[in-house]
DNA sequence: GATAGTTGCGGAGCGGTGCTCCACTTGTCA
DNA sequence: TGACAAGTGGAGCACCGCTCCGCAACTATC
């Protein structure tokens, strides 16, 4: 039993429209209008997800987790730089699939009450092993520390977002960042 | 004549209230306890100020020219690098100064009906004389742009303000991202 | 199948928001 | 001092996030 069926089939169905919401309005999208879509009254989405966060976080925990097993994959590269700079791309473009995000990102990241926290920093320190692993090589700067990347990165995608040509700009502003990381 | 005296008056006590509230709260304080705090109804308010834009507008236009003057003040510094990260640092903490203001100052670039995007861009052009300069002088890459530069610093400044301790992070941030500009 | 009982549902309601509109007050100039 | 334009203020509209609880619907048992 545990869980009725047609609760569950709300809670997909929820899932679903605010991911939608969340992509076509940034991350302060109205709930009401998330319940509605689904076809569900606004008190069954607060059962499901009592906070905008939680919904947030359900979201992007499997983003983070795509993240943390993409980084764990490279570990094995050879060219220490290169595999860094592929995942802080997808790290960056990930977190400008919904507008809004990037800020819940580095949100999650600091308040450790967050039921966020957890997946995230399993994911920033998949991370972190790519990053000293290219500093061992000399490739990056030793002084250079995770967080200070992971705001390099966020702060990066958030201003691209913000562009007329946001991918391009990504790229740009990556291999910037890119050159000052190096010894 | 041209203006009463109280509308006059009541401008400048909501301006006032306004640079409080936003610095406060961020860019999305409560405009109806910007008009309560400065003693004013509502409607008072959206008659000076018809949008939300337009009370960030008077307010960032005057940061703009501070911040065009002083690039221009910094044109005839012999360490050309040296003034434009000091440009670059004064940009990013004047971004900073209200939390969510970056966002605005992209917007203001981008959009050019904007009202602000006059000021705007002369505080751009002022900047990027000044990285004309460090260029020329072959201390920062060529092929770095105006637009590049101020989308980075913002982003960096953004990301700041979310880490635990921002004005060490930007430091850190904007030294990591002089070293990818210079050639 | 029928039934009991728990689980989940929906929406009215509260206090807030941005913004509009217009009856009324007030400053100004003749 | 008065006429009148300029300026005011807040009621009102449609929305928001979020809470609460009477009621409907699903499920385990018989």
């Amino acid at each position: 039993m545990s869980t009725r069926a047609d609760a569950r089939r709300n809670y997909d169905l929820l899932l679903a429209e605010a991911r939608a919401a969340f992509a076509e309005h940034g991350t302060d999208a109205s709930l009401r209008d998330v319940a509605r879509r689904a076809g569900v009254g606004i008190g069954t989405l607060y059962r499901h997800f009592p906070t905008r966060e939680a919904l947030l976080e359900a979201l992007m925990r499997s983003n983070f987790d795509g993240l943390r097993e993409h980084a764990e994959s490279l570990l094995t590269a050879d060219d220490t730089a290169a595999a860094l700079q592929e995942w802080l791309g997808r790290l960056a473009a990930g977190s400008m699939a919904y507008r809004g995000l990037p800020e819940s990102v580095l949100a999650a990241l600091r308040d450790e009450q967050s039921q966020l926290h957890e997946s995230c920093v399993a994911m920033r320190e998949a991370g972190a092993r790519l990053l000293h692993r290219a500093q061992a090589a000399g490739r990056i700067r030793a002084e250079v520390t995770a967080d200070e990347l992971l705001a390099l990165v966020s702060g990066l995608a958030w201003a691209s977002e913000q562009a007329r040509h946001p991918a391009e700009m990504l790229d740009r502003l990556l291999t910037t960042a890119m050159r000052g990381l190096t010894p």
